[in-house]
DNA sequence: CCACAGCTGGATGTCAGACATTTAGCATAG
DNA sequence: CTATGCTAAATGTCTGACATCCAGCTGTGG
């Protein structure tokens, strides 16, 4: 009955497999389904039961295999009558969120450093600029002129952060690649996060506010090549900022000790 | 007991939450311990049973939380006397692995174009060529010479694309930036799989060896600039395969319905 | 003294069944 | 016609039991 059972001893040079879990056997067969198209985006699954009695295991390793394929973004679960597991097609959203989380351990147990962050984020915005100089639509422009402030002297440290995420999103939302979307945001939610407890200045503040006019007046022009090198220079400004800010959380990374 | 109770009829224009799954909330709070660095990779969380009397609920709800986390990269939960649910500090390739399946999904529901990943590629791989000829170890140099076949005339089609993923996987292995890593492999990953089910001929096969060539040859050199212009000209030359590849799979797409 | 078989304790993996909760739609009373 | 309440179908949660795996201990035969 057992795969990996007995023997006599013989201990023959076959590889054998480790066995699978059963949930993750479940996991694996339904996400074939889905990778395949068997089942589309909006398609439900059969219930628990069924699949319980299908796939000849209990309903509770049915759901240990559900809460993997939810959590990898493949299906949604709802209640109800009309409920069940729903085929769905991740968002660039879910994504960015996921990537948010494990870029953000990977850096804080310090096997990413801060110039890789640095160097990708260049690569990412910089075209992203560009890109937005040449494709923005009159929605995107409305959406990056909302994102900067009228005045930055009545501002907290926490809507200058909001501020910010927005400016940043809606370029690369504007530049209409979802892939670098999805790929520049986590870049810059980490980042962030980390400069959101750093100690800022005031002129710091309003320089900050200051490129992102320039970036936008490019952009809205129609210019790529301007908007491109605002683009970097601003993020040469930023440099030393998020220097000093990754300086202080290592400190107290060293303090929690 | 439960918080979205009563109220009496009132049905005052108070907000309220919807209710939070338990197995939601327990994986919230044990990916905030993680986050926040209270147990560190390595660290093993408590066991099942202890979980469930602490918290509240049932093994069962526990067990579903875990593999959220696990789905997500968090955790790696391991059977037998020294096991349990250990922290994990996610790898480049689990979060690449979770990108490509992801990404391949957009693609497949069409929200995401070929135009879209070619030029996202472009960004990546064209600077992670400079960066190799600036960066690389001798380790890097090996893995790459290794991932260009001597001879093209008897290789099969698996053989050409093992042989393919291997040389950008060294390419931005080399560059030093695992975050680039991370973001580059999943787009190369999709865009070879369409690739893999088109038919290729023999002139372009060698002539990708001859490409591939020409770049590890300017990235052993250390010449950054020759690296980018060639790697740029291999992307072009591979666009108008790729263009057939995509649409192939179109069709193919539009005959299955 | 050592090697090895076997036991054991602690952990996860799986099962079965019951009950709670949510939701949409239907039926019915006013 | 509307509001109310019932019901069916689905997921959510609990309980308790047993199966399985694995490191380390233990005792025994050589």
């Amino acid at each position: 009955m057992h795969s990996q059972q007995a023997n006599g001893g013989a201990r023959a040079p076959v590889e054998l497999r480790r066995v699978r879990k059963a949930y993750e056997q479940v996991a694996d067969q339904l996400r074939d389904l889905i990778m395949r198209g068997e089942v589309k985006p909006g398609n439900r699954l059969p219930n628990e039961a069924t699949l319980s009695t299908q796939m000849g295991v209990s309903r509770a390793t049915i759901r240990e295999a559900l809460r993997v394929l939810a959590a990898q973004n493949m299906i949604r679960t709802t209640k109800g009558a009309t409920g069940g597991s729903f085929v769905m097609l991740p968002t660039a959203d879910h994504i960015s969120a996921f990537l948010s989380s494990n870029i953000a351990l990977l850096s804080q147990a310090e096997s990413v450093s801060l110039d890789e962050f640095l160097e990708l984020r260049e690569y990412l915005e910089v075209p992203a600029a560009r890109l937005a100089a040449l494709r923005h639509s009159d929605a995107d422009l409305e959406q990056i002129e909302r994102a900067i402030p009228e005045d930055t002297r009545d501002l907290g440290v926490e809507d200058q952060f909001v501020y910010n995420k927005g400016f940043h999103s809606a370029i690369v939302e504007a530049c209409g690649n979802t892939l670098l979307l999805i790929a520049a945001q986590p870049v810059f939610s980490v980042l962030q996060t980390h400069l959101r407890r750093s100690t800022l200045g005031r002129r710091f503040l309003s320089q900050v506010v200051a490129d992102h006019r320039k970036i936008a007046a490019a952009i809205a022009a129609g210019d790529p090549d301007a908007a491109e090198a605002e683009m970097h220079r601003h993020l040469e400004f930023l440099r030393p900022a998020y220097r000093r800010a990754w300086r202080e959380a290592d400190e107290r990374r060293q303090a929690a000790l």
